[in-house]
DNA sequence: TTTAGCACTCTCAAGCCGAGAGTGCTAAAT
DNA sequence: ATTTAGCACTCTCGGCTTGAGAGTGCTAAA
């Protein structure tokens, strides 16, 4: 495999045009194709034997024999580093979006929806977005709810306004009175304290509120996110998976990607890792590390700043997808969610 | 189209068997095939014949002469109403299912979780699963958390665990100070009362709890039932109406169900209106109302006490699907997720 | 270095064919 | 009056062939 740095001008030229062509009509692209449609004025040969140079380099395959070019994984990953040009989504396109969040801007839980929904109109792909999470919150109020014998409904609120709910146990059957004196003890002791603080100092109170402390450290371990009216769902790789709907492989994977929890936070954990805040990550083909994601990619961003509290969100698409789209969107759909994040949940002392 | 009180009990037995066979074979069944298979002590001419009549009454039909019979959507209800033995899940299954819930009691928003991934893999179908709600809800306690210039938080818990979050604008720009007092003034009117009953009684207080009260109503009319870590989703029909995922048709229509909530919402409403708590409704191919449920089937059923929350649950899944076992299924869960409901969250004063 | 020319390869759609499955009908058997 | 055997008929499906078309790679000339 030759050297990136090796590629002529026009073999960059060439490159280009092949991932745009192949992602606007799905089809290899063939040399006089090229030269027909896009105006070039040297003839097919010509660019048959860049195209040629181009496949040794590895950033273009056939099919098969006798059928035009593809991209490669590789090819992509140059177009996207070296040739794709960051092109503003149109004013028109951003105005929209905007009048869209500021008529959600009362409902948290439709910041998400909206975004997800925007995400995946704009870029024509499917989009992922998950909750702001912060790990500086302070504890602001604890509500303590008897259910039934010895169970107990908790319900934490931070003052970012997460919300934690968590069924206790307890050891010995208490009255709603007893609990709401417990209750508010906890309130007077934690009131105003980082989580993290609250995981150091232990005041050495009853066991009741002990087992609670406990119990907000695991949540805390967790980190849970809670939030978002949404109806829970599943198995729909099942219906796909029938035969009379003879979905390829493929999009049984996406969904399984949907799905499966644990592919999901490991993919977001990993990327996220090594990106900075702001930027927007391009992950192609599951890089050889997610063969789940074979052909599709995900075009990532983090949202939220460094003060507050901070979340994922992007899109993935069939590795063919438009790259300069769905990077405009998601850094728009990201600042934008920042800003609102900022403006609503950076406490002002 | 005859009546189904015509059928003789032979006709009665070959539709359930061809229904029986379409299901686990998904491939038009013929008459040799029926008796070889079963054992039936007729020849196959005469199985011939009744099919023949079968197909006359509206409750078979070939996909092209000489196939085999395939089962109408009048045949499947058929099929559901008059012929479908109500089994058990084996008690094995049973245990294993309670046993998962057993593990997942303490937290709240994982039961619907659990419910799904359960329905969908016993069923083997895409499950629906939507939180409990309560109109009968008692208001416990509100947290106004103030975020910058006149934005607040508002955060309501009821004392069904269920936790409303809005955003307010207020008119003037308060200290956390102020809203506190405001706070625990509202805390101190309404604490206890039901939403309904909050909607007559208009204390009149000052403009701030004015808005809340407002504000409150609203969230109540549009009923969110907020809770549950989910990451957002959406677009995913996109991902498969690409050209390299051949998804059928149906594919892509069965997740615009998933995706599009109005949709969803109306189809739970219709159905629930006119079935029993308790009971499990079957909805064979969208009943001519819903078109985008062509070739598909849900079994729904309601889950939840009338004194506490509830909730819907179901699965959907090919026309042809295993109706006995979906329903099992759906009862058994409903059932399961009733009682935990009604444990946890019915007030026991 | 570029390009015209050309032989070659491979896919794809169309058409054809035979096998197999299943039916409907008729006439005989019970 | 049912049931069944027999049989001709229909339709699908997979495999095969074939021709057209697209596109390449190579060579030799510009």
């Amino acid at each position: 495999m030759m050297n990136a740095a090796k590629l002529t001008e026009r073999q960059q030229l060439i490159l280009g045009l092949v991932v745009q062509d192949y992602v606007e009509r799905a089809q290899p692209v063939g040399s006089s194709h090229l030269v027909r449609h896009y105006g070039l004025d040297v003839s097919p040969a010509t660019v048959r034997n860049e195209m040629s140079a181009l496949a040794d380099a590895g950033f273009l395959r056939q099919p098969h024999t006798s059928a035009g070019r593809v991209p490669t994984e590789a090819g992509y990953r140059f177009f996207v580093g070296e040739l794709m040009h960051r092109t503003d989504l149109p004013e028109a396109t951003k105005h929209t979006i905007s009048h869209q969040f500021y008529q959600a801007r009362h409902e948290v839980g439709q910041w998400m929806k909206l975004a997800a929904s925007v995400l995946a109109s704009t870029s024509m792909a499917a989009s992922l977005v998950t909750l702001p999470q912060s790990r500086r919150a302070r504890f602001k109020h604890v509500e303590l709810i008897l259910t039934s014998g010895r169970q107990v409904l908790m319900v934490l609120v931070l003052d970012d306004g997460q919300v934690i709910q968590q069924m206790l146990v307890l050891k010995e059957s208490l009255g709603q009175e007893q609990l709401s004196r417990a209750a508010a003890e906890i309130n007077g002791l934690f009131s105003g304290k980082t989580l993290a603080a609250l995981n150091e100092s232990r005041p050495d109170v009853g066991n009741l509120a002990d087992d609670i402390i406990k119990l907000v450290q695991i949540e805390l371990e967790a980190n849970p996110g809670q939030l978002g009216g949404e109806v829970f769902h599943d198995g729909w790789k099942n219906v796909l998976s029938e035969p009379e709907f003879s979905a390829t492989d493929a999009a049984q994977r996406a969904l399984r990607v949907l799905e499966e929890r644990p592919l999901l936070e490991d993919l977001l954990a990993q990327t996220m890792r090594s990106s900075e805040i702001g930027g927007v990550q391009v992950l192609i083909g599951g890089e050889g590390r997610w063969e789940e994601l074979n052909d599709f990619s995900l075009v990532l961003a983090r949202y939220g700043s460094a003060d507050a509290a901070r979340g994922f969100l992007g899109v993935m698409g069939p590795m063919r997808m438009s790259y300069s789209r769905a990077v405009s969107t998601v850094d728009y759909v990201a600042g934008l969610l920042s800003d609102i994040v900022e403006e609503t949940m950076t406490k002002s002392d």
